[in-house]
RNA sequence: GCCCCGAUGGUGUAGUGGCCUAUCAUGCAGCCCUGUCGAGGCUGCGACCCGGGUUCAAAUCCCGGUCGGGGCGCCA
């Protein structure tokens, strides 16, 4: 549950739930009001107990007939699970449960020994997705009912990690120097070709969904802001049916000057690194709400293992020759799948980089040094990939800075370079060399909370047959 | 786009031709008990995806459809 010690009192509330429990002995005797979802509602005789649930805590409300108005008496006792429910009383230590001999006495907890109260909204029964049900739900039944799912204590962990790591990850990169940017998602032209992009009418124009900041977070960088981020989401029109892939995600992006692909690998790995730390010292009770629900699935615990720095780099000739003697069938110049990635992540588990990938595999911004040759003498880029076992986490690499090689490069990709004046003209004027890197978000989530599809991760997530919720 | 698999109460499931008037859990409704606390006890409610076919007989077998799952491809 949420750490809500600071929060303000609300027109709904004079303390959440979180500060009630956490700060019981004070409160004892005073009157607070407290605000929730009905988790249960047990007794219906003379008095009554309601779980209460806010986002920050859990609580019992105790009722007795006699001490309130007889019609919310009435009401509360049959109220449905998950209904709101507003309570106003004096906070009071809880009867202690009965335990059995030798057993030691639990802590004390507390309650509100409600005089009044309201009912804020009934919830309908039967619910769709239990909230506290054991039952299993199905992934694509959770999604229909996603704001249901979201009030199960695993799922708003997850969520809250999310949040996390992306905080983290800004301060991080604000720490080095970068400034978070915003790039248009609406975009006039096939911005580099590889992808389907969705098409859009923008007025009387054709226009589409940006596949990726690539190329205005360039000119962001060209423009002298020297070193920039951006969260913010992509679109990609591919009819892909994964448990990794969606059609709208959220990419973390960054790029800065004067700075090659070695640079950006390091800014890489000192910020997950930092997520990593930050959760492993802060968000401890976060990750036990996700295990408590993974042993109850049968599924192994997810540790916050620090990763240690630098991260392996394993350059695109030394991977091909490991996928080679795991028995891969892969010849330099191939694409390295997923299954290729099992075996390289087997050498190498958690977080590995694949540096200098084939120049003719990147697309045309990633910048390659004409003396530098793969194994079989093709030419090598400065692109590179970072893994996790079989995922793909984040492409990035340098970029190519000289305008007519970027005209070139296109030429040779089949684009022409009129198309993207737009961006190459950024060049013509001056060009800081620059790297940058482009993350997935959910993909990273995926690691760390042991999701094992990134719609876990994504609130309302956005694939081939989904547009709704 | 390819390959494989699946669809049973609100949810998750058992059920491979007659033992199905369909199992269990959870849920829901009601009753009893109760300062309960993973509350407990009792009673009840609620389902075989759609269309066609085979058969004396179909939840079960076959065909088509729809929806879903898994793997792969595609994908900065």
């Amino acid at each position: 549950m949420r750490d809500s010690s600071s929060w303000h009192p609300t027109a709904y509330r004079t303390h959440t739930i979180g500060q009630v429990v956490s700060n019981g002995e004070e409160l004892e005797g005073k009157e607070v009001t407290v605000a929730g979802y009905a988790e249960t509602v047990r007794g219906r005789g003379a008095i009554c107990f309601l779980m209460l649930r806010d986002g920050t805590g859990q609580i019992q409300a105790f009722l007795k007939r006699d001490n309130m108005d007889e019609s919310l008496f009435e009401s509360v006792q049959s109220a449905t699970r998950e209904t709101t429910i507003q309570v106003t009383g004096k906070v009071a230590k809880k009867r202690p449960p009965k335990v059995a001999e030798g057993e030691p006495i639990p802590p004390p907890e507390f309650e509100v020994n409600v005089v009044s109260g309201a009912i804020l909204a009934m919830a309908a029964a039967p619910l769709p997705v239990g909230v506290t049900d054991e039952v299993n739900v199905g992934l694509d039944v959770r999604l229909d009912n996603r704001h249901l799912d979201v009030r199960r204590a695993h799922v708003n962990a997850m969520f809250q990690l999310r949040s996390k790591v992306l905080q983290y990850g800004r301060e991080h990169l604000i720490s080095e120097g970068f400034q978070e940017i915003n790039s248009p998602k609406i975009i006039a032209a096939a911005a580099e070709g590889g992808t389907n992009l969705f098409p859009m009418k923008y007025f009387e124009t054709d226009a589409y969904l940006s596949q990726s900041p690539q190329l205005y977070k360039q000119l962001a960088v060209l423009g002298g802001l020297e070193r920039v981020f951006e969260i913010g989401p992509a679109f990609r029109a591919e009819k892909h049916d994964t448990y990794r892939h969606l059609n709208e995600f959220v990419s973390f992006d960054i790029e800065g000057a004067w700075m090659d692909d070695d640079d950006v690998m390091g800014v890489q790995e000192r910020m997950i690194h930092h997520i990593w730390s930050c959760v492993s010292s802060n968000d401890q009770a976060l990750i036990d709400v996700v295990n408590e629900y993974r042993a109850s699935q049968g599924k192994e615990p997810v540790t916050v293992e620090v990763p240690s720095m630098p991260f392996p780099r394993i350059p695109y000739c030394d991977a091909i020759e490991i996928v080679k003697q795991g028995g891969g069938d892969i010849e330099w110049g191939d694409d390295i799948e997923s299954h290729h990635c099992d075996i390289i992540a087997a050498k190498h588990p958690g977080f590995h980089f694949i540096p200098r990938w084939p120049m003719s595999m990147k697309p045309f911004y990633i910048h390659h040094k004409e003396e530098e040759k793969g194994s079989s003498g093709g030419q090598l880029s400065r692109g590179f990939d970072l893994n996790y076992g079989r995922d793909e986490m984040t492409s990035g690499g340098a970029r190519e800075h000289r305008v007519e090689i970027l005209e070139e490069n296109l030429r040779g990709m089949g684009l022409d370079p009129a198309d993207f004046t737009f961006y190459t003209d950024g060049f013509r004027y001056g060009a800081p060399p620059h790297a940058g890197w482009g993350l997935g978000v959910a993909r990273l989530l995926m690691v760390l909370t042991g999701a094992g599809n990134v719609r876990e991760v994504v609130l309302f997530p956005r694939d081939r047959s989904r547009v709704t919720p």
